[in-house]
DNA sequence: GATAGGTGGTCTATTTATGAGACCATATCT
DNA sequence: AGATATGGTCTCATAAATAGACCACCTATC
């Protein structure tokens, strides 16, 4: 991870990533074709408040559906049966019935989901070393907001 | 690129990214000082609609205003405003008033918003290359569900 | 000299996303 | 009988995002 904090970053990634983001500034614009653009159609649902967070709770080990609610505390069980049919419906995470009593039901990553973690796991490792300078910036710009 | 494509992802991957997940599933839950979690404070940043297509599109070059609103395309000015404020605050971007007439003023990624751009682009870099896997998903889904 | 266009915004109204919580059927334990 | 757990769905209220009018200012065009 050295290589992150050590000089302009960006010119110190793997080749494909910088000549992503160059490409990709080009057509951030408006997509005709919604579906067509990936990095909309990505970033949209990475935009979305539990995406993220759900498929970071399932890393360690599978688990049903009210122990995912537990764990991630205040999620509502609404907004956890839609996060959780999108990500199956993108292949990111598998569902699986148990015929127990009441029925119990499974929630796993897939192999395309687990494929994910590793580039939000770099933004979680970033987010936790840089967060202190966030907060640094927060505090220095309310300050002059108030002054 | 080609170790993120075999085997299992997640072990192929820098230890701190997996220690980092493992730690991290374990304090998804709820913040009881919301400030205080960095995961739940970035996540929340991120899974804003036009946070990242604005840290991309900033990327090549400084931007004016209304270069960011034609090149983003389809973001309100207002919303162009309020996440241009978020990452000023937030010390990702950095905000100079030019004294021209009209006045214009001119929006560049700071060192901090730079760095960041490294894992969103990896980020990126995955989402291109595992989109079509994701729209067969869907439509396999889809099927399914009409049947 | 009126008109259209470009600068960076703010403000209001409407649509969309999210949240809180009741409700359901079934079965187990107390 | 009453509480607890299973995985949801449903409705209603609130929070966030969007479109688009509007503003003050200046320039070039007609």
């Amino acid at each position: 991870m050295t290589r992150l904090h050590a000089g302009n970053p960006l010119s110190d990634s793997p080749d494909p990533v910088r000549a992503m983001l160059d490409s990709m500034a080009a057509w951030t614009g408006a997509p005709e074709n919604e579906a067509q653009c990936p990095v909309r159609d990505v970033l949209d649902r990475v935009g979305q408040k539990w995406t993220l967070l759900i498929l970071v709770a399932l890393e360690p080990a599978p688990k049903r559906f009210s122990q995912l609610q537990r764990q991630v505390g205040d999620i509502s069980k609404r907004m956890l049966t839609q996060t959780l049919r999108q990500l199956e419906r993108d292949g990111l995470v598998s569902r699986q019935v148990f015929p127990t009593k009441p029925p119990s039901v499974e929630y796993a990553l897939t192999g395309l989901g687990r494929s994910a973690l590793a580039p939000i796991g770099a933004l979680l490792v970033w987010a936790d070393s840089n967060h202190g300078a966030i907060r640094a910036s927060r505090a220095a710009f309310d300050a002059e907001e108030v002054a």
